[in-house]
DNA sequence: CCGATGCTTCGGCCCCGGCCGACACTCTTT
DNA sequence: AAAGAGTGTCGGCCGGGGCCGAAGCATCGG
C-alpha cells in the first residue's frame, strides 16, 4: 500500500537528515558523483571535523551515503543514483533562483562549467543540452508521449559500444529529463544518460576536469562530431584556449 | 547551474518542513489528493489544533501546501503534483516495509483499497495495474526505451474524450511508473495517469468511496471493459457484494 | 620508533523548535 | 443578539540536536 500516516516517523527521520545546512552542504557537494574524504567534506561544509564525523555517520546510517574506508581515509559518496535524484528534486524545488549578478572572475570560473560538467553521473551544460537536442533532431530519441529511445537510437547506442538491454533491467528509468540550470533547457538523465556519460569518458572522448567540470578531448571532438553528424565546430568549447581542430 | 553548496540553506529549510513527525503525518494524509480542513488534519496528526495551525502555516509558506479559506474553515491540499511526487519518493525510500502480519479485520478493510484507490491524483491498486498492463498489451503504451504513448494510444485517449496535447504543455512528465505497494508492480502516474483517472471519474465509470478508495460503477464495468477490450468479468471487484454483470 | 595526519569520541554549551493551554477572533447558527 | 465551532496568537516549558575543543586511536611517513 502506498505510504500512509504510519510511515510518518520514517519519513520525518529521513527528511531530518537533509534538514541541516551542514548536512545539506555535504550532500550537495557529493552530487558531483565522486567520493570525498571526511576532511574534504568538513571543509566544504564549513564545520569542525568532529562535527562532520557525526554528520557523516548519520547520513550513512540513514542510507543516504555509502562509505569506504581506506587506510586512514574515509571516503564517502551518495549511496546510489536514487539518492542523487532525490536530492536534485528537493534542491530543485527549494532553490530560490541563485544570484542574479556575478563578479567577473566568478563568471570566468563558471564558463568552463557552463560548457560541460557532470550532474551526478550524467552530462550537463551546453554540451549536455546539445547532445539532447541533436539526438532528438536525428530521431534517435523521441518525445511524442514520453522521452524514449527509437530503434535508430538503439542502433546508435550499439555503434557506440553501449549495450542498452542491461540498463532496462534496473529499476531506474532509462531516460529522464533533467533541467539544466545554465541553459534552462533539459538534458539527458536516467540510466541511459549516466551510461552514455560513462561511455564517453571511457572512450576518452571526454575527460574530467577540476571539480565537476568536463572537457572534450582532442580526440573526442571529431569522434563525437561524427557520431552526432555535426560539424566539429559546433562542439567548440567557449574559451579560445584549446581551439585546436580535428586531430584524430 | 545545478544545485551547489550555496543552495544548502534552502534545501535544509525545505527538508525541515518534512522533518517533523506531525508535519509528515499531515503531508502523508494529504497524499489522497483531497483538501482537508485544519481541524481534520489536527486529528490526523494527533496534536492540538493550535500546534497544527502553526505547522500548516509553515507548510503553506514553504510552498508545500496550498490553502483556501471558506467561511470559518481553512482547506488545505498539496500545492501541486510535484509535491506529491516528492513526498512519495521520500516516503518510498524511507518506509521500512510496513507491518508483515495484519489482523483479519484490518485485512478486510484493506481489501477495498487493494482493488482500486487513488494515489494522489492517479489510479492505483489491482485496477490501476490492470489498466497499465492492458494498455501495454494492446500496444497503446510502449516501454521499449521509456514509457510512451503510441499513436494508437493517442487515438484511444481521444476516443475517451481525453485530449493529450494540453498535457504535454505542462512541465510534468506525461507518463511515469509508480510502484504499486499492494501489487508490487507498476501502475500509471504522470500527467496522463492523472488525467485518465480524472476522466474516468468524470465519465461516472469510477466513483470515489471512503477515504482514497475508489470503485467501478455499474455503468463503468461494461464501459471500461469495452474500452479495454476485456471481458467484463476481468474487472470484477474482490468481494461478492456487487457482482452484477454488464448492464449498460 | 616517533611524529604527523586523518578521523572519532566525549563532555558541555546553547539555541532552535515542538508542544500545550489560555485567550482572542471570526463566521455560522439559533 | 447570543452561543458555539473552527482557527489563530501568545507565553512558557522542555527536550533534541548542532556546535566546538580536548583528548584518544588509528594509519602513514621517515
Amino acid at each position: 500500500m502506498h505510504p500512509t500516516v504510519t510511515d510518518a516517523p520514517a519519513l520525518a527521520q529521513l527528511a531530518a537528515l537533509l534538514a541541516d545546512t551542514s548536512r545539506a552542504r555535504i550532500c550537495l557537494a557529493l552530487l558531483d558523483g565522486r567520493a570525498w574524504t571526511a576532511g574534504e567534506l568538513a571543509r566544504a561544509a564549513g564545520v569542525a571535523p568532529s562535527t562532520t564525523s557525526d554528520h557523516l555517520s548519520r547520513l550513512v546510517e540513514g542510507g543516504l551515503l555509502a562509505e569506504e574506508r581506506q587506510g586512514r581515509h574515509r571516503y564517502l559518496r551518495l549511496a546510489d543514483p536514487d539518492v542523487a535524484q532525490l536530492i536534485e528534486d528537493l534542491a530543485g524545488r527549494a532553490a530560490p533562483v541563485a544570484q542574479p549578478a556575478r563578479s567577473l572572475r566568478a563568471a570566468r570560473a563558471t564558463t568552463a562549467l557552463a560548457y560541460a560538467r557532470t550532474c551526478y553521473d550524467h552530462l550537463a551544460g551546453r554540451l549536455g543540452v546539445l547532445l539532447h537536442d541533436t539526438l532528438l533532431d536525428r530521431a534517435l530519441l523521441d518525445r511524442a508521449g514520453g522521452l524514449t529511445l527509437t530503434p535508430a537510437g538503439l542502433d546508435w547506442c550499439a555503434d557506440l559500444g553501449l549495450p542498452v538491454a542491461p540498463l532496462r533491467a534496473s529499476r531506474r528509468p532509462l531516460l529522464r529529463d533533467c533541467l539544466d540550470w545554465t541553459e534552462r533547457r533539459p538534458h539527458l538523465s536516467g540510466a541511459l544518460g549516466a551510461a552514455l556519460c560513462a561511455r564517453l569518458l571511457d572512450l576518452g572522448w571526454l575527460a574530467r576536469g577540476t571539480g565537476r567540470a568536463v572537457r572534450l578531448t582532442p580526440a573526442g571532438v571529431p569522434a563525437l562530431a561524427a557520431a552526432l553528424g555535426l560539424p566539429p565546430a559546433d562542439l567548440a568549447p567557449p574559451a579560445t584556449t584549446d581551439a585546436g581542430g580535428g586531430r584524430a
